[in-house]
DNA sequence: GCAGTCAATGCACACGTGTGCATAATGAGA
DNA sequence: TCTCATTATGCACACGTGTGCATTGACTGC
């Protein structure tokens, strides 16, 4: 049985508001009593019970954080990042993946709901809007990471996808690629559209163009996935000379299906990543990819919540409602001048 | 302001203990009532409080996770497998990452107990036993992951590392080497202790010497640590010819190193991982590596804890304390037979 | 028709903490 | 010495939910 401030009271003699007074806001108590009433706190192993406190204070200081798949690594920076400012800031996480699941992810609003969760980050790159609405409708305050459905949430922590997708299909164009693929994540909703509109815009832009058979979509993100769609980019008639992909998962998965096909890269085929996830540069060759500041993304979407949950009527005056953050272009090996046929 | 039992009661003109009594336990009102109720808590989009009934049950129906690192791979399929089975339990997780960082520890597991977890999973490779010891004089049930400390904890899912890291050894004594030098991780505590003792066994009772300079630690699990370790190891004057690593990450590095360095894998160097993460297939060459149930480990200790939290005494009769899982060696492609010196 | 049984419901208190208000104690000023 | 301001402390209620006990009403068996 846990200690509790009324068997504090009891041993030092007095009631408990006064013990609860003197563990918190110390200038309502004598110093001297405070100062007996800690020692006995001390030696009891009171801990307050988050709880209790929660119920009568209306606050749980916890957040909750939503998040597809907790093993994918690009989310893990993220969370990283999202542990560092709501500990720096007295916060807990409660953390749940979706696994881009609609029933899982009905499962986890309601629990969010019922833990009366201070606030939610939402960090999923598929989630329902309509889940989104419920948790704004109950009152969260509510910051979206990933640019998913930015229109109906009013803070989002935004990484440029279309400008980065532009920036790679950029590079590639003007390293002398003309047939460029795009290799897609179904899953990801949101984000892989964004990659893909970045593409075709700048294709479109180049004059080049893009067949439909160049855009090929696999569901999920798993490097074997990649791999696989290595045998279906050559069995095309006319072959591409790189490949965009989603992210650096599947391109990490490509490469290794380029090395089993005997492909090589850049000489044969260029490919490119995105994200610039840890293992994208041990890859042979290592990946060209765009570098997303994961980890200040998970700390600015925590610290613009914090910010949300200090201003109490839930508008902050002078933040602007998407913060973008700027990536950056990472040229490694893997990308290349096209070899002539 | 969130509805409560008691505006429910009033709209349906009972008592807040009906209302209560009939989204609960229904047999103990009538079924038109509860019906009525039921109906009435649907329209007003009544959420019950996890905190208001957690302070009465003292349940709160939330699990503690205490992980190294999130971004980890390693721990992030740990983390899917107890999410899966707290999620099927009725559980909820509280994850929290101590980064090796004792201060950090310190304040997570005061978190632990001021929010009255039900239970702890403790994941960590590094976990100093005083905070272990704290967490369990608190009266919490705790189940160890990764062996850590087992002898101070009733529970533990225990993968056999000593045993995993034997048969690593075994498999590139077989292949013909006989210099093998051990790549620790510093940080990883009681983890990286058993893998080199496992490696140390074997080649002792092959009869063949471990000079000291072939046992090399860095501080972390990095990569990049991995990749600059090959520098050191080259630099011996008798080199060896296989290295067994701590772990995946860590030999995903090494390989990288081992590139740059022109070093042919396995012809001229034969390397070992640990733990079969996802990307320890995509190297090239792809890593041989001992194949850890990652997913089952945490899918178990999350339900040895439940387990543990339906006897209310704390103990589990037809249960061994100790739950071993298997894994199996994986020979892949970079390992091979020593080329002649 | 009456005692006894049982289902349905309300009352009141509890869980651990925080806080407005009242009260007691202390000191200062006239 | 009396009044008033100030400080220290206790009392009592609140937060939202769960539950033992009492009460009421209806029904069964004789």
């Amino acid at each position: 049985m846990a200690v509790t401030i009324k068997d504090i009271a009891k041993r030092a003699g007095v009631s408990h508001s006064t013990v609860s007074r003197a563990l918190r806001v110390n200038h309502l108590v004598s110093s001297e009593t405070a100062r007996r009433i800690r020692q006995v706190a001390q030696e009891m192993g009171y801990r307050p019970s988050a709880v209790a406190r929660s119920l009568k204070t209306k606050r749980t200081q916890v957040l909750g954080v939503i998040v597809s798949s907790i093993s994918d690594p690009f989310f893990g920076e993220i969370l990283n990042g999202i542990e560092v400012s709501a500990q720096a800031g007295g916060y807990s996480l409660f953390i749940a993946a979706s696994q881009h699941d609609p029933v899982k992810e009905r499962q986890i609003v309601q629990t969010m709901m019922e833990q009366r969760t201070d606030g939610v980050i939402i960090c999923s790159s598929s989630f329902s809007p309509e889940h989104g609405r419920e948790l704004l409708s109950y009152g969260f305050p509510v910051v979206v990471v990933n640019h998913q459905g930015s229109e109906s949430f009013n803070y989002s922590i935004y990484h440029d996808d279309v400008d980065g997708s532009s920036q790679i299909t950029r590079h590639l164009i003007s390293l002398g690629h003309k047939r460029i693929a795009y290799l897609g994540n179904s899953q990801s909703g949101r984000t892989t559209q964004d990659r893909l509109r970045g593409f075709l815009d700048v294709m479109s832009d180049a004059n080049l163009e893009v067949p439909d058979s160049y855009i090929h979509h696999v569901e999920g993100g798993d490097p074997k996935l990649g791999q696989e769609s290595v045998e279906y980019f050559t069995r095309l008639s006319t072959k591409p000379t790189a490949i965009v992909c989603f992210n650096d998962t599947l391109a990490i998965g490509v490469v290794k299906g380029c090395e089993k096909a005997g492909l090589r890269i850049p000489d044969d085929l260029s490919v490119t990543g995105f994200d610039n996830i840890t293992y994208s540069a041990f890859t042979a060759p290592s990946l060209t990819t765009f570098d997303q500041p994961k980890f200040s993304i998970g700390q600015e979407a925590a610290q613009l919540l914090l910010d949300l949950l200090k201003a109490e009527d839930g508008i902050i005056p002078d933040t602007p409602n998407v913060k973008v953050l700027q990536g950056k272009l990472l040229v490694r090996e893997s990308t290349g001048i096209p070899s002539e046929d």
